[in-house]
DNA sequence: CGCGGGTTTGATGATGCTCAAGCCCGGTGG
DNA sequence: CCACCGGGCTTGAGCATCATCAAACCCGCG
């Protein structure tokens, strides 16, 4: 089993994985690599997986009425990405994903997600876990957003990602804050005047 | 057991509730009734409960920077509401819950609730497809504020929301979507005129 | 009746968007 | 090896949206 995930999952479920364990989850994945610019799914189909980045970094979007990309999420190595609601429910997505650099995933299907969780107890805690966390700072960003201005949001970001901002373009960060590439120029301009 | 939880345990499991399950479920959660303006959590308490809405209405919320209230969410009857970060880690809860309306909640502690969990399978899965389902619409809801002006965040919250509307002040619906109440009333007025 | 919480209305101003142009730099093809 | 191209970042000017400050209004309740 790859070395990042038996991490993730020893962390997320705070327990230890067993050797058996660990092999069995193999059965259940396979790998896939993906050059930049790539799509690991495209809006409109339906999300038959979720993934786990290996190496590289991709992240997920949708697009607005105008037809601009909005960033959802970001997905660096040891992070898993999907549409849940598709990948769930076998309806169409509403999210694109998108390599960012070349790329490794791990893919596993519904139906070996849901072996897998009835199988291994540890799992079905794992993702749990792993949702719960997601949902808890899902809402809490949400509360940000609508509360504070673009400076703030932008500097929060960018302490509590500082891997992000080595990795990923500008226009994109923009994006997910929900600024325009514009906007964010100087904003930046701003800060670095500042000190 | 109350009727409106066992519908939604059945409805988002999958599965029909044995009677020996719900007998069971029952000694695990207790009742209390609420005037209107009590709280059911206090931030910086640690939140000892997970709340189930079985009559009245609650939202939970947080001060902002310049301590004005932002809402985070609304629970009528039939939903779940608490500090999810504080309930599972016991540090200190964020936000505040308060009661809109006369309420009665179901409460179901931390400890409770890992037993309810380990001991019937389909309350893991309940709470895993709820958590899901409400990390799901969050990133989209996200998506949403980020993108679109207010005026269609409130038409959008409006028409997915008819039963809040009747029940929840205007200025709290406002906080809820990010927008100032006197705001929320001019676009009140801009669309009564467009029709 | 008067108080107070919630909603409305008006005037003004800040924040961030739009449109438009220029710049920087890495990659590609001649 | 250099010129060109294009994607991404920057800068500028004008404008839309929404926040802020302030006051009036409405209405249920003690």
């Amino acid at each position: 089993m790859n070395d990042l995930l038996r991490k993730s999952i020893e962390q997320y479920s705070g327990q230890s994985l067993s050797e058996e364990c660990a092999l069995q989850f193999d059965a259940f994945v396979f790998e896939k690599t993906l050059d930049k610019k790539a799509l690991l799914l495209e809006a409109g189909q339906s999300c038959n997986y979720i993934f786990f980045v290996l190496s590289g970094s991709c992240y997920s979007y949708l697009a607005d009425r105008k037809g601009d990309t909005r960033v959802v999420q970001f997905a660096l190595e040891g992070y898993w990405i999907s549409d849940l609601a598709s990948f769930f429910s076998g309806n169409k997505s509403t999210y694109s994903i998108e390599c960012l650099e070349p790329t490794k995933v791990l893919m596993m299907n519904k139906a070996a997600f849901e072996h897998a969780c009835s199988a291994m107890p540890i799992l079905e805690r794992y993702f749990r876990v792993l949702i719960q966390n997601a949902y808890v700072s899902m809402q809490y960003r949400m509360a940000k957003t609508t509360s504070e201005e673009a400076e703030d949001r932008y500097t929060e970001f960018a302490t509590r990602h500082p891997d992000f901002m080595q990795r990923i373009p500008q226009y994109l960060i923009a994006s997910y804050l929900g600024i325009q590439p514009q906007s964010l120029s100087r904003i930046r301009k701003q800060l670095a005047s500042k000190r």
